[in-house]
DNA sequence: GTGAAAGCGCTAACAG
DNA sequence: CTGTTAGCGCTTTCAC
């Protein structure tokens, strides 16, 4: 493996000059330069990243923290932010939430230990203390999907607002009785979805607070809630589910019992996960923009740490602005539009 | 940041001495060592990785290289694969085949400038020769369920014998005329699952070439099979899909065809993504191990670069051996078995 | 047992 | 414009 000085020898220059040409800084001659040019060529020189990692305190690389890679949502975020690191010549290191934390040590540890940039952090179940320690160690910091007291730069979906698109949307085809199977109060973006649900339904007089019911964001949670849920209203004629995954376990529930979706009841979730075009029938849910989130996720990181899209790849697409560009120093919470996509769950039975 | 040089001060010792003590390497009295445990305490001591991968001329990390993370079978994968690499200490960088290759340049360069130890490939859309070339450079690579020419440590699934069984199965329950859904060829895990179902069809009286229609290993894929497959035989009552996205398609042809499943056709897939057991009705389907598929290639991966497990973490579990451990260099095909998960979409629909 | 010193490969003042 | 040189933080001979 040529080194740097050896491209320096054979050139006739000094390992300085080479350094400059590789990191266009300082002026190299244009003469000088082709020199260079040519013994790289000649050496099939490669710089090494380790190296430079450590001579700049920095190895351009981030780390992402998810809570559950094998939920659907989170690979579509990881292609998303995998995408856009590389755009800017930045390695991503996947870290699942639950297996890493506490037991080897603490992430601000990690990271420092690896000169990494900073972190996208989407896991919900990451203690609050942790993020603290990380943002009073200064380390950069983007939150998806997940809140902070701390002002740490967070983005996330309008889901309350979406939640209200969601009943909204029920209601229009016709649905007059409508539950709602929430997620757990803990985690922000299912607490705000249920909040939005309440704006929309709390003054209808056929609510109760138990057309509400509880369960994990994940199909068998969907399941369980379900189930509950026709225990106590079996006269419910939709459901908004806060996520896609509960859905379709609402989905599987009722078509157990035979009611059929959307005659009997219109069901409709929310994320709009590549699953939901696959079951049958198709479901309606509100879509977050996954890809938008994880370009933005990037952008903001990289941009605390004062990188810039590498010049080497003009064919890279012009980094998105966020959505509020305004303020230099940029807000701290980003929330993005969300859309109800109408699918075969909810095809208007009325009329 | 309190380097090792810091600690050697307060501890009144020398900088060899305390790195002896961090690696465990040469001999360092009780005495000293005490000494050295106090300042490391003191000042927070976290010894810097970039540096010690420039030392070492290795970072304890290896890269995954994956065709599409948004296919299901590869975030279980990843997840296995992570799980394992953390037992050794050992860091994952998740690279999208087709986002990185080409573009910003060879994997085998970027694993030699980031001292990474190896490589586990995924991708099936990795050109045969960019192998070639990381063998050639002596870089330690492991192939998940997918060929290679060269004597390149292999791990796969026995897809033949898996078709075969699948076919026997749907044989079983009364099956008279069962069509396949094949991959492409290109592709060898779906050649061999065609091959199995051959194997099985070829001489029976009601085969036909035409039974096997081929397509892509997705959902649309499965789609477009399916319709071919009934535009030429409307009267298959069974089909054995080349993998799961595809059974799951032709699920969704035939719902809208009002065939009935397992009624009229029975359905049976490949692989056991957590889809199947969402779709309804459920999908029988060939389970692939995919977790030891993931444990082991990072147990061939990391013995051949000559890593250990951390001694660090007596609480893990403790590494299972490969399927054939009888060798010591290892062969260099695992093939893992297989096994016929029955669901509903093969209920007997017979007697 | 322990320390001095020479790297690992690259960057960044600072002279010239 | 270009070269010298001192690091970045840790590992590793090789003496003592």
């Amino acid at each position: 493996m040529p080194t740097i000085r050896d491209v320096a020898r054979l050139a006739g220059v000094s390992v300085a000059t080479v350094s400059r040409y590789l990191n266009h800084k300082g002026y190299v001659s244009r003469e000088t330069a082709e020199k260079v040019e040519a013994a790289i060529r000649a050496l099939k020189f490669e710089p090494n990243e380790v190296a430079r990692g450590l001579a700049n305190q920095k190895l351009n690389a981030i780390a992402v923290i998810l809570p559950d890679i094998t939920n659907p949502f989170f690979p579509e975020l990881l292609k998303a932010i995998d995408e856009q690191a590389e755009r800017y010549g930045y390695n991503v290191l996947v870290w699942n939430a639950r297996s890493h934390a506490s037991k080897r040590s603490s992430y601000a540890r990690m990271i420092r230990q690896q000169y990494l940039d900073g972190a996208i952090i989407a896991a919900h179940d990451i203690a609050e203390d942790e993020i603290a320690r990380l943002q009073a160690e200064a380390i950069p910091l983007v939150l998806v999907d997940r809140p902070s007291a701390h002002g740490v730069p967070q983005i996330r979906s309008r889901n309350r607002e979406g939640a209200r698109l969601a009943v909204r949307h029920l209601m229009a085809i016709g649905a007059e009785k409508i539950a709602h199977l929430s997620g757990p109060a803990s985690i922000l973006p299912a607490a705000e979805r249920r909040q939005g649900y309440l704006d929309e339904v709390e003054a209808r007089p056929w609510f109760a607070p138990s057309l509400i019911v509880g369960g994990e964001l994940s199909i068998e949670g969907g399941m369980a809630a379900t189930e509950a849920l026709l225990a106590r209203h079996p006269d419910v004629d939709a459901i908004f589910a806060a996520n896609d995954l509960m859905a379709i376990g609402a989905l599987k529930v009722l078509h157990r019992r035979g009611i059929r979706v959307p005659e009997d009841v219109a069901l409709i979730g929310f994320d709009d996960i590549p699953l939901a075009a696959v079951v049958e029938p198709e479901l309606s849910t509100v879509r977050q923009p996954v890809d938008v989130m994880g370009r933005l996720a990037v952008d903001l990181l990289l941009r605390r740490s004062n990188a810039r899209p590498k010049k080497k790849h003009p064919a890279a697409q012009p980094i998105e602005r966020p959505d509020d560009p305004s303020s230099a120093a940029g807000p701290s919470v980003y929330e993005l539009e969300v859309t109800v996509i109408e699918r075969a769950s909810t095809l208007r039975k009325n009329r």
